[in-house]
RNA sequence: GGGCGGUUAGCUCAGCUGGUAGAGCGCCUGCCUUACACGCAGGUGGCCGCAGGUUCGAGUCCUGCACCGCCCACCA
């Protein structure tokens, strides 16, 4: 054994070990009949590991780790999403590069050179997440475009048409022109941007006067079919049911009153394109007017843009302001910055227009969902996401559920030549809904990526199809992810669950922390503030990077900082060191639990505490904590305090120390392997007599044999440290100076303190505890307890002195 | 504009239902001790963001303010 722990050529051979026997899959070390199971967020398909991966892998990996080793059926569940428009725009980018687009070699052969691109490129993720140790069932390895899974998909569509909840509308919505497809709300990124914003004076059209309007977007003028103002604002009172006259169109259009015009804002009038803008949608809507485009698909002029047609929109306003620069109708111009809506996958500017799409309507799945938040049934962590994910099912809009791209699951809607939509679950299927001998064209949209990720809990598990393991593993208990995720898939997976079984999914959702970089901000690729998690497994381990992940993951949004992942180094190499001390003198020694000596009590009673409160950090999802006891139990009581006490007989090949030594190691690895599974599944390797693996050997039960009489231990404790500071010794006797005598060697020990900076300190920590205890108020309202333990510490305080030989003070 | 979180040692962060401030790193001092120098022992270092309030007692509870961050949002 290596004096220095050198994890990288340990944890593969033990990843490679563990995932050859079995000891990953569902039911490895299964001893009881309950089930445990997540299932890992799919990361896309096109996806690498990053920051916020490894942690989450890290979280679910302990828990999964920990309940694997109490015996539970655990079922840790890996696959991949097919992420629609991220694939397809990976794809797209290479065909750029031949010089091809997709249009040109068709629908076909790009989903083909998609899949082709899959098998080369694709699926790399987790090939790191078993780089990170992450114990997921490799062998159950699922995909959101497998053909069962996307019969699930089929299946969740039909139902849901069979409810009436899906329907087909023109709305407006955000379109991408470099993607061509409408995408979610939740797809747009909004970005900040510097524009020009113009004051543009619309005359009424009986020749009186006229009324000014704000606006970025000039080209959009075109689309105007009315003005808007406030129905309180005194300065447009009059205006109100006038026409005016809409700049370059020359159209008349109305003056109309909406509440949603904000009078404090430009002019206070509003100029209104329901086919550009959400806003001027909604009011439009309202007021029953027409809805106008003068933008097309490409993001170009259209066909209603008259001499404009086939401008980009940059070139038509300025032709726009030119007009009205003539005519003196171009009252200001200023800089006006503001957030502007963009594609979060390219980053094209949105163009909100019309178009027909497919909707899922929300208030009938939201219900159910909603209830079963109220109830409990399902739990946020932390707490304070509870109420969002409520709040934001409650107010969810109805989901649009089409897009116009080739990579994804294509609606199982087929149009009848009358324009019919047939909804089934195959063509045979919808041929036989429509007639034999119809026609049928089958919609070439396909669903939104989220919409097959809602089924992941199940769909992975088998269903529709009846197989056992649904039965068996659903529902599973817990999900843990991003925060910005909640909206786009734990309430939709939330809500298919109680549609399609009946029951949630998952009792817990933990909302893991954001990592961002060491200076605060985002961590993302833009803004080159990335740190690849690669980078500190392949340079100080993936237990040392987990155990500094879980360790900075407290709170909400977290710095990394690679000082907590050195040291998770330094605790492995430390377990790895008191490990090769306790081996070195363990020649033909089985362990045994046979505690005759004060320490030996004392270790094992402390290593059983910081089992339990490990246990109570894990349960409540506080990883952090628990990265802390587990640190100090090691180094400070394990490490500083036992082997140090047990030195002596180690060295003396006594077989009682030796055997008790073993056992306490033994059970300390048993409580850091969920953490540090690499470094503690070698040093169980090379203890005697072990035939199982430490990843499926049993967890730690309580054991209250171990007395915690460390009265003596601490005493010993103190009188350390003050002969170590000072050079004074405590009276001691029988195990205190045994222990002491072990730890503290006088030889070695050079005292930096003296006995007057000592005396000094006690008499402060005196008059403290005085101050207090002279206190009435204190005496008569704080705790017994509180005072007792004052008392207690006067009267150490007091002893200690004594012994320095400043009892006087006293 | 809304929601959430943060502000504590030079740095990164703990501090549970109020009891008189902690850890790791850094720094200083002494040690190459038959597990580990990626180590051991000891130490230095804090008006706990600001201002009020409740209380015998406030980092902790209440009110207000100021910064910082994340998420969300249709102000043209």
């Amino acid at each position: 054994m290596e004096s220095l722990y050198q994890p990288a050529g340990v944890e593969q051979r033990w990843q490679r070990t563990w995932e050859e026997e079995g000891l990953y899959a569902a039911g490895a070390g299964r001893r009881r009949g309950e089930t445990y199971v997540i299932a890992v967020p799919p990361p896309n398909v096109t996806g690498e590991l990053h920051m916020g991966h490894a942690l989450n892998g890290a979280i679910q990996d302990v828990l999964i780790r920990w309940h694997r080793m109490q015996g539970f059926d655990t079922l840790w569940q890996p696959g991949y999403d097919h992420a629609g428009i991220a694939t397809q725009n990976v794809v797209e980018k290479q065909l750029a590069v031949e010089g091809l687009s997709r249009h040109e070699i068709g629908r076909e052969r790009f989903v083909e050179r998609t899949w082709e691109w899959l098998e080369q490129t694709g699926r790399t993720i987790l090939g790191q997440f078993r780089r990170l140790g992450a114990s997921l069932d490799y062998s159950r390895e699922r995909f959101t475009m497998d053909p069962e899974y996307v019969r699930a998909v089929m299946t969740f569509f039909v139902r849901l048409w069979e409810h009436g909840w899906i329907y087909r509308d023109n709305r407006i919505v955000n379109w991408c022109p470099f993607h061509q497809t409408a995408i979610s709300d939740l797809e747009v990124v909004h970005e900040e941007m510097d524009d020009t914003l113009y004051r543009v004076r619309y005359p009424f059209a009986d020749g009186d006067g006229a009324i000014a309007v704000a606006t970025v977007r000039p080209a959009t003028i075109l689309a105007d079919v009315a003005v808007a103002v406030h129905p309180e604002d005194e300065r447009y009172r009059e205006a109100i049911g006038r026409e005016v006259v809409v700049p370059y169109v020359e159209r008349h259009v109305p003056v109309i009153a909406d509440e949603r015009v904000d009078p404090s804002f430009g002019t206070g009038a509003l100029k209104i394109t329901p086919g550009h803008d959400p806003t001027d949608f909604e009011i439009g809507r309202a007021h029953g007017l027409p809805e106008p485009m003068a933008i097309g698909p490409d993001g170009r002029m259209n066909e209603n843009a008259g001499d404009l047609e086939g401008l980009s929109q940059d070139e038509a306003g300025e032709r726009v302001l030119a007009w009205l620069r003539e005519r003196d109708q171009l009252e200001a111009r200023e800089p006006y910055r503001h957030s502007v809506g963009t594609c979060e996958r390219c980053h094209s500017r949105i163009e909100p227009l019309i178009s027909l799409q497919w909707w899922c309507r929300m208030e009938g799945p939201a219900r159910p969902a909603i209830a079963a938040l109220r109830e409990r049934r399902v739990r946020y962590h932390p707490e304070s996401q509870h109420r969002f994910a409520i709040q934001s099912l409650e107010e969810a809009p109805d989901w649009c559920i089409s897009r116009q791209l080739w990579w994804g699951h294509q609606l199982p809607i087929w149009y009848t030549p009358d324009g019919e939509p047939v909804c089934a679950l195959t063509e045979a299927e919808a041929q036989a809904q429509a007639g034999a001998g119809v026609e049928l064209t089958r919609d070439p949209d396909v669903l939104d990526t989220w919409f097959s990720s809602a089924l992941w809990p199940f769909a992975t598990l088998g269903w529709p199809a009846d197989a056992p393991e649904v039965a068996r593993y659903y529902p599973g208990n817990v999900n843990s992810t991003a925060r910005e995720i909640i909206r786009l898939w734990e309430n939709r997976m939330i809500w298919s669950g109680l549609e399609l079984l009946g029951d949630v999914p998952f009792t817990d959702v933990i909302i893991h922390s954001t990592v961002l970089a060491p200076d605060g901000r985002r961590m993302s690729k833009s803004l080159g503030t990335g740190i690849d998690p690669m980078e500190p497994i392949e340079q100080h381990g993936a237990d040392a990077t987990r155990y500094g992940l879980l360790k900075i993951s407290s709170t909400q949004d977290v710095r990394f900082s690679i000082g907590a992942i050195e040291e998770g180094r330094k605790l492995a190499n430390k377990l790895w060191n008191v490990a090769r001390l306790i081996l070195q003198n363990a020649e033909r020694v089985t362990p045994a639990v046979s505690p005759r000596r004060l320490e030996e009590r004392w270790i094992l009673a402390r290593i059983d505490a910081a089992r339990g409160e490990a246990e109570e950090c894990w349960g409540r999802f506080d990883f952090a904590a628990a990265t802390s006891v587990l640190y100090h139990v090691t180094f400070d009581d394990f490490c500083d305090w036992y082997a140090e006490a047990i030195k002596p007989r180690l060295y003396d090949r006594d077989v009682d120390a030796v055997a008790t030594a073993l056992a306490a190691l033994e059970r300390l690895i048993t409580l850091l392997h969920p953490v540090l599974p690499h470094v503690t599944e070698e040093i169980w390797s090379h203890l005697p007599n072990r035939r199982d693996r430490l990843i499926v050997s049993p967890w730690l039960e309580p054991d209250d044999r171990f007395a915690a009489d460390s009265e003596a231990l601490v005493r010993a404790q103190e009188a350390a440290q003050i002969f170590r500071r000072s050079g004074v010794r405590v009276e001691l006797e029988g195990d205190e100076r045994r222990i002491f005598d072990a730890v503290v060697r006088p030889e070695r020990t050079k005292a930096n303190g003296n006995v007057e900076a000592e005396l000094e300190r006690l008499r402060g920590e005196v008059a403290r505890a005085r101050r207090m205890l002279d206190n009435e108020g204190f005496v008569a309202n704080a705790p017994a307890h509180v005072v007792e333990a004052e008392r207690e510490k006067l009267a150490r305080y007091l002893r200690e002195l004594e012994a320095l030989g400043g009892a006087d003070a006293a």
